[in-house]
DNA sequence: GATGAATGAGTTTTCATTCAT
DNA sequence: AATGAATGAAAACTCATTCAT
């Protein structure tokens, strides 16, 4: 259930019904194009699948980069509600919440494509904006977490988001039951590895300013 | 260093010196370019990179398939030579020899792109049968490490091919040595997470049959 | 000041003061998409420029060749308004009149636009009727001038529409003052080499025939 | 017969024969579309009428304005020789010699298309120093003339330049014929003019400087 | 063995035009 | 009367592949 809706009050005018629905069908089958086919995807492709004609899609997103921008908003949108809600949980057992959390977007990994898989491909601040807001989320639920004695010490907000996306990442080949099940399990074994451990401590992690290029960076490969 | 020579002594003539060269350009190339633009990246664009004209190219692999799957078998090369090492080191301690082998994925990433990231994208048979030894190595270093108390007794060897391929995929716009540094943090954790434990038992895996139709699965999307 | 207004009470009942502002809009900016695009200027375009919707164009002007054809006639009828205060002043001095003619033109060259620059572009009774009006002007004024002493005597109607088109037509990337006091200067040394002269007489002129088919050719190019 | 041979010594390697043949039918079939349907004319057609596949027609002209630059520095270099040679004879009589190289010019009209019809178009370096050469020997003609008493003094290269422009530009949906007949006809009255006169002298000319920012002009409209 | 060249088959993008609101 | 929306058709541009040198 991506959010589709139109933008939220961009000075826009609100769209047609018919057209909103058509918008709607065009995102909904460029993310099945791009996780199929990767996001060369041709866009008449997409046209098809969404049912429309190329012209119109081109009418609603301009060009490639437009449309990729908006899955990316609304995948990061699902991310953030869903960290939202981990930190509403976590008071009760922060490990559980954060647990919930990397299960619940391996499960909606069919939505999340590019945010996750092709990682950030745009600039755009509405972009830019959501992943800063999701970094500060996982930040508060791991402070919670290490409050708890439930996470080691050495574990950051980038090893959380690393892990997301690895997770979500689609394993080619694989069909989708099997790959949430090896994500799941893969989530699972990763969290049995974040409590206080005796182990020898991580290598250091890359710094925030690391992260926020890497949440910034330019320009995106074509798949 | 990815293998490059000439196959062994497959009937085919050594070639010359120029054109082993060539080939081995245009190797580079590939993987470069696969990596950066996803396998559907243009040839002449390969060919470009290569410094040798498209036609060359031609020559020497008769399509993309082709030139995938060379880049496909380099890479599992690489993989099974390193499970063999881990598995001669494994009496002394199969768990570092896992670490070890896993870490040593992370830091050959560049080299692996493809049977990793891309997955099996060939039923070339002997892609698959280096799959098959990999993945028999890899079950003989979890059984001693089981021996030895090492790991928990329901993580599978797709477990661990799960995360090598997980944690070699490029996370894009990354640096190289961020990517390298998040990924050996990942893997581990998720080490960290493998030895016995009172934790819930994992969900079920995926049987063998799956991961050996996983490993054959027919048609590669073009990223 | 091109004429702009509904044109004489053609049956069509008068247009709603919004719509006649519209209407207004639409061809001033198809003049200057016409001159700076060609007359293959995107329909889209033009209707951008004026602030309408593309909708509205096509109410007002079925095609593009309506479109044209009022440009053409709105033009045109500058032209022969010119031409008739030219004769009414020639008594006076009928080469000061053409000068007068000729310069007015070039002033005007950015109403004349497609009747000048393009040509006729159709076959529209009204534009054919318009043309070969100004055309008997001019030969009532060279007749004149010729009385007067002050023509060659094988100087032609033809040859004086040739400079007008000329003259008006735009020297592309020059700055339209620029533009005019080239033209004028071009103008006026091409009007002292019209008196009578000793110099070898000019070659033979097209025909009126020729004329006739040059102004209602029928097709027009797309620039 | 404009001059189609490959560029002189310009790093390139030379074309292959047949490669050759093609880049002339292309240039040839760009000359006479770019006239007859604007600089607009699709590349389609124009690789339809040299007989070559329109990806051909890419592999030569990266785009069209690469195709537009050929024409106008071919169009420039035969201006260039027609000046020369005005150059040469001026000495027994610059006026003839002038009005030899309007005439000249007339008559190729149909090769000179684009530097004359559509203007300058490009910046590219060759383009430029070909107008301000040419633009170097009118001055030098018309030098000449002057000091044989055969212009009169407030006459400029400019003024030239222009004359050739306007006359040289297609009348359109005039027969060839007729249109050299009357762009015959409007030199040689323009050349009457020509010569020192009681006349009321010229307005002002743009400046040199003037004429250098036209010829650089930026940007070309499509038509 | 290598390359310049050409091409057919896409894919992307634009535009004229119609329709429903 | 005006507009948002959609579309079919065309044009621009790219790319895999083959051929002749």
């Amino acid at each position: 259930m991506p959010p589709t809706g139109p933008p939220p009050a961009a000075g826009r005018p609100r769209l047609r019904a018919d057209a909103a629905r058509n918008r709607a069908q065009i995102l909904a089958a460029a993310r099945t194009a791009f996780r199929e086919l990767g996001t060369a995807a041709p866009l008449d492709e997409i046209a098809r699948r969404a049912g429309v004609n190329i012209a119109t899609l081109y009418r609603r997103f301009p060009d490639r980069e437009a449309l990729i921008r908006q899955i990316v908003i609304d995948g990061f949108t699902v991310v953030l509600q869903a960290a939202d809600t981990a930190l509403a949980t976590a008071p009760d057992g922060a490990l559980a919440s954060i647990e919930e959390l990397l299960l619940h977007l391996v499960r909606e990994r069919e939505t999340l494509v590019l945010p996750l898989i092709g990682g950030p491909v745009t600039e755009d601040p509405e972009a830019v904006a959501l992943q800063l807001q999701i970094a500060a989320r996982l930040e508060d639920l791991l402070a919670t977490a290490r409050d708890q004695g439930a996470v080691r010490a050495d574990a950051t907000a980038v090893d959380l988001i690393t892990t997301g996306a690895l997770a979500c990442r689609p394993l080619p080949y694989l069909p989708a039951e099997q790959a949430a099940a090896l994500a799941e399990r893969h989530v699972r074994i990763f969290l049995d590895g974040l409590p206080p451990t005796k182990a020898r401590p991580l290598p250091p992690s890359p710094t925030n300013a690391d992260l926020t290029s890497y949440w910034k960076a330019a320009k995106q490969p074509e798949s």
